[in-house]
DNA sequence: CTCTTACCTG
DNA sequence: CAGGTAAGAG
């Protein structure tokens, strides 16, 4: 491919070449009124908060992996964090049980005392903080002029702004960074503290009072609540913010010959000098952009379903601007969103990381990527990690750092789901199948309560338990005519119990872990099922082309209830 | 006419 | 399992 080497230096000028087309018509438009990723971060606060809050007693569990795959060397002088580490990096071993209490009781405090007052020991947090909100206001008024004529606005304002944003963003990561600090050390005295807890109660001694130790802890959690919750929506919106910035930034047409072949590429950072910092130069290996067809694609971020198909299977030549089809009217933050979570963070134009260079990238060693993505969160699909759906190159080293925020998220068993339907959702619905086949859609909401129910969701949903009901029936058609054929002549000696190669085949299907207790109720109704497939072809009905919609008139009204265990959101 | 659903396909 | 389609209900 036609990838300009990393080492090209993004100064402005050439940053104004680099992928005129993309950024035209793609984005600007619908971003430029996009509101600086307020909704996602909206979303994010409310259902972190909400998690954390539900969460309050396992919520910094953070396996000490985490907290070792974050290497403080690589991040510039964190003093904070290494104040806390000299601090607390004294070994328990030697302790007695006192001592150790009390040297934790200390930590604890320590750490509270730390964030309370935040962070001028370490340098900025609470003064990144206001500076975080300070840029905000003033964003928001740059928005507004940009909106206009864009193309005059001064572009020492735009340079200024972008090594801002940088700088902001720099900020939230270390923030996070300490956050992620201390949360790793309260998840150790958690762990102690629990270890402890095992070794007094079996002295049949539990410390007395606990030297308020709980209520120091509960403190702490709750600090430490309010200051992920914050960090991370405040990094989302730094993003955004960069985001639509950048857009704005961008406004050269896409006519240009450039874009078809050799500057696929589109500046990592606005389009201004953001001086040639190792990390600007290091993370340009993110925004290379593989061809026509993923700016087709990424058209189906905005446009809505019936786009998505269309615009794969009919690419449009660069130089014509299709992304423009949907702009009619503007877009809702909300509308950007369903699709990103409909879609998942994979469906559209994501551009993998093919960086050739091995240089280190300072952004990931908040990320912990390896650990974290490989191993622990495996299947996890967290509505968080869609906001790399939103497969801008130009964010995608924020993405990065959502990503593993998000990740994080789950890690700490926060489990965002948001509401796409998740495959727990998927096997949560197989299970429900085998009580009810024609569930009604409130039945499902009473059922999927941690899901928001849109008309996407509910016929996705209502569409899995019609995939359900087919295959059902058609294992149900398939060995009634083998009892047939295998000579059975009387409908009552045909039956279905656990043995039967019937159940089995359905019991693979919908409970294939084999972890779930069929009730007996499911048996009996596939039995009646393969008895009236067995009669009815029996009695050659099955000429009929309707022949079955008697049979699953009889079965539709042998549905029972689903246990109220299911309604449970962190069902399975 | 819109919305739902059964059926078929990949 | 999801997408497409066509028939049917309201």
């Amino acid at each position: 491919m036609n990838l300009s080497p990393p080492e090209h230096s993004m100064d402005g000028s050439k940053a104004e070449h680099l992928l005129p087309c993309f950024r035209r018509s793609a984005f600007d438009e619908p971003l430029a009124s996009y509101h600086s990723g307020s909704i996602i971060s909206h979303l994010l606060r409310k259902t972190i908060h909400n998690k954390l809050t539900s969460l309050d007693n396992s919520l910094l569990y953070l396996p000490s992996a985490n907290a070792s795959g974050f290497d403080p060397e690589s991040n510039s002088a964190d003093d904070f964090a290494r104040e806390e580490q000299s601090c607390l990096s004294f070994k328990d071993e030697d302790l007695s049980v006192s001592e150790h209490l009390q040297a934790k009781r200390t930590r604890v405090e320590n750490i509270i005392r730390g964030m309370a007052a935040s962070p001028n020991a370490d340098g900025e947090a609470e003064s990144e903080c206001e500076a975080v909100r300070c840029r905000r206001d003033l964003l928001k008024e740059n928005k507004r002029k940009q909106r206009l004529p864009q193309h005059q606005e001064p572009k020492t304002s735009k340079d200024e702004e972008c090594h801002k944003l940088k700088e902001q963003l720099q900020s939230m990561q270390r923030l996070l960074h300490q956050l992620q600090e201390k949360i790793s050390h309260v998840h150790d005295q958690n762990y102690s503290e629990s270890e402890e807890r095992e070794d007094a109660r079996s002295e049949h001694s539990m410390e007395p009072g606990g030297f308020g130790s709980d209520r120091a802890m509960k403190n702490l959690k709750e600090t430490l609540k309010c200051e992920l919750t914050r960090t991370m929506s405040e990094s989302i919106d730094t993003v955004f913010k960069k985001l639509s910035t950048t857009l704005l930034n961008q406004s050269s047409p896409c006519h240009s010959p450039d874009c078809s072949e050799t500057e696929k590429r589109i500046p990592e950072d606005s389009p201004s000098d953001l001086s040639d910092s190792e990390e600007n130069v290091n993370s340009r290996h993110c925004f290379e952009i593989h061809g026509p067809e993923h700016q087709t694609e990424a058209l189906s971020l905005v446009v809505r379903k019936p786009s998505l198909s269309q615009a794969v299977k009919r690419p449009f030549p660069l130089h014509q601007t299709p992304f423009q089809m949907g702009y009619s009217a503007p877009l809702h933050d909300s509308q950007i969103l369903e699709h990103l979570l409909k879609y998942g963070p994979h469906s559209t134009f994501c551009l993998e990381r093919s960086s050739p260079d091995s240089v280190e990238r300072p952004w990931e060693s908040l990320a912990m990527r390896s650990k974290l993505s490989s191993g622990h969160l495996g299947q996890h699909q967290t509505g968080l990690v869609s906001v790399d759906a939103l497969c801008l190159p130009h964010i995608k080293m924020e993405c990065g750092d959502l990503q593993s925020m998000a990740e994080r998220s789950s890690f700490m068993s926060l489990n965002i789901s948001f509401e796409r339907l998740t495959p727990n959702h998927l096997k949560k619905a197989k299970l429900m199948f085998f009580y009810t086949r024609y569930p009604s859609s409130n039945l499902l909401k009473n059922f999927f309560p941690d899901v928001k129910f849109d008309r996407c969701i509910t016929s996705q949903l209502i569409k899995w338990f019609s995939n359900f009901r087919e295959f059902y029936y058609i294992q149900m058609e398939k060995f009634a005519r083998q009892a047939i054929i295998d000579g059975v002549n009387d409908v009552k000696d045909v039956s279905v119990t656990r043995e039967s190669e019937l159940f089995r085949a359905l019991n693979m299907h919908y409970n294939k872990a084999n972890d779930f207790q069929v009730p007996d109720r499911f048996l009996e109704v596939a039995e009646v099922a393969l008895q009236e497939f067995f009669s009815a072809i029996s009695l050659s009905k099955d000429s009929d082309p309707s022949w079955k919609k008697a049979i699953y008139k009889v079965i539709c009204k042998l549905d029972s209830d689903v246990p109220e265990d299911f309604k449970s959101p962190s069902y399975l």
